[in-house]
DNA sequence: TCTTGTGTGCTAAATATATAACATCTGTTA
DNA sequence: TAACAGATGTTATATATTTAGCACACAAGA
């Protein structure tokens, strides 16, 4: 009796569960309703319940009971969340171009950066260049 | 008859959907066989051509006659899709932080980054500096 | 302690995804 | 031009996903 191999890559949630997810993250944790609220064109009550379900039998997310409720939240930090995401994005969009991720990122976030932004980044990088050599 | 509201948020699309339209950017533009060639832990030849249809459907892709077979290629430049990704990518899991997120991005990329990688860095920011202010 | 509101545990069912199979068309080449 | 190889058009079907609804649990206030 083999253990289903279940789905388990983060990019490759259904839609409905990767929404789900991706508000959780959001709100860092919360309850059934709280995710159902804080959701933009959310499914039926239910439908959230399933997909938190399903989503900590998949490992993403923990629980804690309090008082009635349940309060749900992401197993890994998101540090760890990020390296998936961003390994598959450099793979599929910017093969062996990581820069021009960067300048991608640049571009859709130029408008809320700041000038102190911009001075962390230019650090970023100088510790990132030490710390390869 | 309002007509069925379909999934077309890149960041949402079913699991297989996905892969197949990854792959399509992956390789440019290809046939049905050239898709299926590509990926790894490939479906059938029957879903693939289902997928790539649902995705000219979605307008994810387009396609051309040549010979006997279609070929399929993204509408959108690259550029546009990474847009709608890095956005969703910087509000799930950076609100407020877009450095963190060329902080992750570095760190991932960091195995790959070439000296010139890092030049060229640093004068993306500091051009994006210029353009802001 | 009764009642009410809010939540969970189930199970059934509707939809959506994903796959398979077969008929048909179209170039190629013998 | 007949036969083949490789592609598409279509339809049916298996599987996964998403949703709804009812029964029960429990804390809180009248």
């Amino acid at each position: 009796m083999s253990k289903k191999k279940v789905n388990v890559k983060l990019e490759t949630l259904p839609p409905r569960e990767r929404h789900v997810l991706d508000t959780v993250y959001k709100l860092s944790e919360g309850s059934v309703s709280d995710v159902l609220a804080a959701m933009e064109d959310p499914p039926g009550y239910s439908a959230v319940r399933t997909m938190l379900n399903i989503l900590v039998q998949k490992g993403f997310l923990d629980y804690r009971r309090e008082k009635t409720k349940y309060i749900y939240r992401p197993v890994h930090a998101r540090e760890q969340a990020h390296r998936s995401i961003f390994r598959n994005l450099l793979d599929t969009f910017f093969p062996g171009k990581p820069t021009a991720a960067v300048a991608a990122l640049l571009d859709v976030a130029s408008d809320d950066l700041t000038d102190d932004d911009f001075r962390d980044m230019e650090k970023l990088i100088k510790n990132a260049r030490k710390g390869e050599r």
